[in-house]
DNA sequence: CGTTGGATTGGCT
DNA sequence: GCCAATCCAACGC
């Protein structure tokens, strides 16, 4: 159970996949923080808006790692964003998660987010790492073990997926690589369809 | 060793 | 809609 099998596709094919599956965190208290994927980029080697791109470095070391580790970045000097790591070892590949739906400990959440809350709580990629805790230390981290989990759920239908280009990136702009759940309210920017 | 600019957010115009 | 905030990996000299 649990089984990160599907994770071992071409990151363009996981990222859709992803979308409705659940990140769940584990306080030190054993309250649980918990949200379900609602958008997701694929980045992969081949890539030239991707991390990967210029090959194995000591920051981009997770990427090229076993699928279902967490990649952790830190960018613009003070957000972190993270990944799922897909395809096999060796190879540079992962898939940003951009939003969630709170599901568990939403009161947290807008803790950690200094009073945000609703929509606001965790539509960005930078949002959802601030929701949940993730910075720098999560890096590498394997999402089936504690005390942050993946917990991978059945495909969504492919009428309920809405594909468009990536946000933020001038490099490769062209490759319609993100996916986000229709008529989700927690989407970020989902007037760019 | 100095420079550059980014997979963002939030506040202000 | 525009832009500052603020760090650091990658790259050029």
């Amino acid at each position: 159970m649990n089984d990160f099998a599907p994770l071992l596709y071409p990151s363009a094919v996981v990222a859709p996949r992803l979308l409705g599956s659940i990140l769940i965190r584990t306080l030190p208290d054993g309250t649980e923080l918990s949200g379900r994927i609602v958008e997701t980029e694929a980045y992969d080697q081949s890539d030239a808006a991707s991390h990967s791109y210029k090959g194995r470095t000591p920051r981009t070391d997770v990427m090229f790692g076993p699928a279902g580790r967490l990649y952790v970045y830190f960018t613009y000097g003070m957000h972190y964003c993270c990944n799922v790591v897909t395809g096999p070892e060796g190879h540079g590949s992962a898939v940003l998660i951009r939003a969630v739906e709170p599901l568990e400990g939403s009161d947290i959440m807008t803790n950690n987010r200094h009073g945000r809350g609703g929509y606001e709580l965790t539509n960005g990629p930078a949002k959802v790492c601030q929701a949940f805790g993730i910075d720098r230390a999560w890096n590498g981290h394997d999402l089936r073990e504690q005390p942050l989990r993946l917990i991978l759920t059945q495909p969504l239908d492919a009428d309920r997926i809405v594909q468009t280009v990536r946000i933020g990136i001038r490099q490769a702009k062209d490759m319609p690589w993100r996916f986000f759940i229709r008529d989700n309210p927690y989407v970020s920017r989902p007037r760019i369809a």
